[in-house]
DNA sequence: ATGGTGGGCGTCCCA
């Protein structure tokens, strides 16, 4: 008995359907959660989604920006949306869903990308991204008792030396930025959450999940970064399986700048 | 050092 739960920013879910279903039939996870859907939730693709099998969608939508959608072959149950910093985003909805017996809340996430200039007192993107990563400190994977959790999504934070394609030439770049790599790794912390990828590919090793649309030739620069993250709580980490980073769906035909990460679990 | 690409929306925002 297996769970797997893949995250993907789509960058526009309507333009993509084609490469979404591609993904869905060829790789079959359990559960797909989506950001930067960029649509309002009555133009979400749901019944063709449906149609391959995932019939349970919550969807946080909004128009022209940000979005983000749980589609599930498992039910979904107690869907909540918070509106992080207050500010009317769709940035965020979290459901239940019951595997092997256990009870587990999903959180699906996008976290603001926080602008050009790290500096919140000329660049209020900064600052809001900030304070988005601070409220995200209250969040705990214990949050709910008998109830596991699993967080998931574009954070656009690499946290880690070996999560960009240069530590030294980006640490004054958004993204990884000592204030907000040492934020998210609060996060962690304070929430008691494990990072899944880092638990299955070692902190040594160059991790990707992001490549610029503005390079001439991404793969040939693979001047990547691992933007997006699977997490989960303490009693779920043992279970993991693996996880895999689809780098070749970068290649695709009219490619998102993200690729799907899937992470696999195993019941005891 | 700079500008590079892509999506939605609507004549510019965000990434």
């Amino acid at each position: 008995m297996t769970l797997s739960v893949t995250t993907w920013n789509i960058n526009s879910v309507r333009l993509r359907l084609p490469i979404v279903e591609d993904f869905l039939r060829r790789e079959n996870p359990d559960i797909l959660c989506l950001q930067e859907i960029k649509c309002q939730n009555e133009q979400f693709p749901a019944a063709e989604i449906a149609e391959l099998g995932y019939s349970n969608i919550v969807i946080h939508g909004q128009k022209g920006y940000h979005g983000v959608a749980i589609c599930s072959k498992l039910p979904l149950t107690e869907d909540h949306r918070q509106d992080y910093c207050g500010v009317g985003d769709s940035r965020h909805i979290s459901a239940i869903f019951e595997w092997a017996g256990r009870r587990i809340r999903l959180h699906n996430f996008y976290v603001p990308a926080g602008g050009d200039e790290p500096n919140r007192d000329v660049n209020p993107k900064f600052g809001h991204k900030l304070d988005f990563v601070e409220e995200m400190k209250a969040l705990s994977a214990e949050a709910e008792p008998n109830t596991g959790s699993i967080l998931v999504g574009d954070l656009n934070i690499a946290p880690l030396e070996h999560d960009v394609w240069s530590h030294k030439q980006m640490l004054k770049i958004i993204s990884h930025t000592p204030v907000e790599t040492d934020g998210l790794l609060e996060v962690m912390r304070q929430g008691k959450w494990v990072d899944l990828m880092r638990q299955h590919v070692p902190d040594t090793e160059k991790l990707y999940t992001w490549w610029s649309y503005r390079a001439k030739d991404w793969a040939a620069a693979d001047r990547g970064r691992r933007l997006d993250h699977i997490w989960s709580s303490a009693d779920l980490a043992p279970l993991l399986e693996s996880v895999a980073v689809l780098k070749e769906a970068r290649g695709w035909t009219q490619p998102s700048d993200h690729v799907p990460v899937t992470a696999r679990f195993k019941a005891p």
